[in-house]
DNA sequence: CATGAATGAGGGTTCATTCAT
DNA sequence: TATGAATGAACCCTCATTCAT
């Protein structure tokens, strides 16, 4: 059984690019209103704007919709952070911009946020792993930046955990939003966070 | 959802709860396993050991089991926390030995606290609003802890994001475990966690 | 990907067997009308007195259906032919006798030989060659029928052909009989075809 | 099935059958490999070297492209055989050349004739019944050879059975290949076959 | 003439749930 | 109480066919 089916006739590179940011789009409000599994694909294609038939020219399977949708919000996340980090001058400044800049972006993108979270154990194995590997470089990135713009030495090991703090004091605003946000804005829930990171890093 | 969860055809209420814990029991197995959504009623049946039709003797939907799975997960931490809080003589020793239960239980109960991070959004409303409450409970908890324990004055605010800190990071020990358990030993994930978290509280 | 499904639930040997009877039943009558390929599931579940669900209690894919199908015919001839067979005395009587018994047979069950001899390539590799096998064996029966019932001395290499002859032209008389049906009565049909079988092993 | 195939949009006569001569070339590779049903058309058009709207400017239903395929491989025995048969001396000899004509023919031709075997009944009534009105032409053809050329007295209705026998022993050729070609070469088969052919005809 | 994106009816299959025994 | 056969709504996906460019 090999992959000789004719799938997507569709040539035009730009139009499956096109094609798959609309079905990404309609999946995510989708998904976060009732989740992957009670979501249909025929939800997805129409609202996607098209019809199922159409819908399957651009996706293999209702599961590549969702790796499609992981996918790009990782990618967003990774590119946003990549642009801020200042990787030439390390200072405890840039250091809370990073942070900063992280958890407005969880603000930023709280629904997507809450169908990675829920969602990316349906994936496949091979496509877990893979939108896993991207979750470990953003780590690394905020690991990378705590040791290198943190005065007091830190081991690579309490930079691991802080890190890993971070990513999910980020996740959780979105995630457990109905218990903070009742109780803290976006800024005064930052403030905090950083006020005890910095304590937790040595810092002022 | 309360006392109507009790069929009516059934009357044996000893019988009941034995039923349900087997289903229970079962569930929890197959959830980790492959999820609830992939997980069939008839498995469920089958590992539970008795048919199909006596699993409908004892629940009503497939939903009220998961609902029973997130419940009895719930009233079992909650049930360790509050035998372990001393609320007669709060100390900064008792703190520490709360964060640390609590710690040690997500790492014992790791698998249920999977499912119930990845399945409540698959709880109808009135369910899921029934468990978030008894999560609120524990945090409550904490809360309470951290306030009465901790010797430098911490406001409420500041108390209630610490607690919900604590909370994700004892979820984080079994939700993330692919990435930490590979770099920490769960006594070194204590010892790091509870490290920050004095500093943060000014102890030591 | 194991078959941990828990698939018909049914557990009444006896009960699999009446309701896959009358699933080929159905099957045959639909199979000889539109084919295979036009007939849907739902139909045969329709025409077998049941639900869809119910037909996909006894069988797993509709393709296992063809399979029934083809197995239970080619078991029907094979019982008969045996049973007509004398094995200890062989004779010429004998040998026209089951080929006789052997074209009425064919004439008896039409349209299940139409269907196998157009639908047997629709079964996947391993259950084409099971059933494949089974008409070698029938074939096999023929020609040790001649062999060993033919006074003048035929090489095996003739009895195979033969037997295949004799094969084809019983089933030739179900499958085309728009042409044949026309021209001859079953009567006239086998005794010019004995006539000639005859001829060519130089019997009377 | 007539004339009116030629579609209106398309002028160009010749254009025309290159075009279906390409896609009858390439249906009947598919045909051969997945059969009729589970060749798509989109592979029809890919393997033809056109796009699937191209190809819809030749051809108006999937059905059709078995209809020219059917077409194409009768016209073709006919015309080989037409052009073999010496209508105006028959002799002894010429019935052999053309029984072994048709048996080398059928050889060369074996998918072609295993797809017709098994696809005839896809066609619809009229399309059906205009092929098999070819084959009966084909039939009568070795009818007539029969009746002319053999010295005997041989009633119409043998010659009719004869013609039948020899026309499926042809097809078995390519059709039970699998059970046939491992125990005769086609020198071998052509020879058997015509020696007991001649012995039913009283020849030599 | 040629293209290929779009369509949607329809097919195979699953599985939560019921109910007669 | 316990059972398991029966049900059918609903889901994912395919593919013949059309039509604007």
């Amino acid at each position: 059984m090999t992959d000789d089916h004719i799938r997507s006739t569709t040539k035009d590179n730009g139009l499956i690019e096109k094609r798959q940011n609309q079905i990404i789009k309609a999946a995510i409000a989708l998904f976060k209103e009732k989740g992957f599994h009670k979501t249909t694909t025929r939800e997805i294609a129409q609202k996607s704007g098209f019809s199922i038939g159409t819908l399957y020219e651009y996706i293999r399977t209702k599961e590549e919709i969702l790796f499609l949708v992981c996918d790009s919000i990782y990618e967003q996340v990774h590119q946003r952070l990549e642009a801020t980090i200042d990787f030439k001058q390390p200072s405890i400044e840039s250091l809370k911009t990073v942070i900063e800049l992280y958890f407005r972006l969880m603000d930023e993108i709280q629904d997507e946020v809450v169908i990675m979270y829920q969602e990316v154990k349906s994936l496949e194995e091979d496509d877990r792993r893979y939108v896993l590997e991207k979750e470990r470089d953003m780590i690394s990135m905020l690991k990378w930046v705590i040791v290198s713009c943190v005065p007091a030495k830190i081991t690579a090991k309490h930079a691991e955990l802080l890190a890993n703090n971070i990513f999910i004091q980020g996740q959780m605003w979105g995630f457990r939003r109905w218990a903070l946000h009742k109780q803290f804005t976006l800024e005064e829930y930052i403030d905090t966070q950083l006020f005890y990171l910095m304590k937790a890093m040595d810092i002022e």
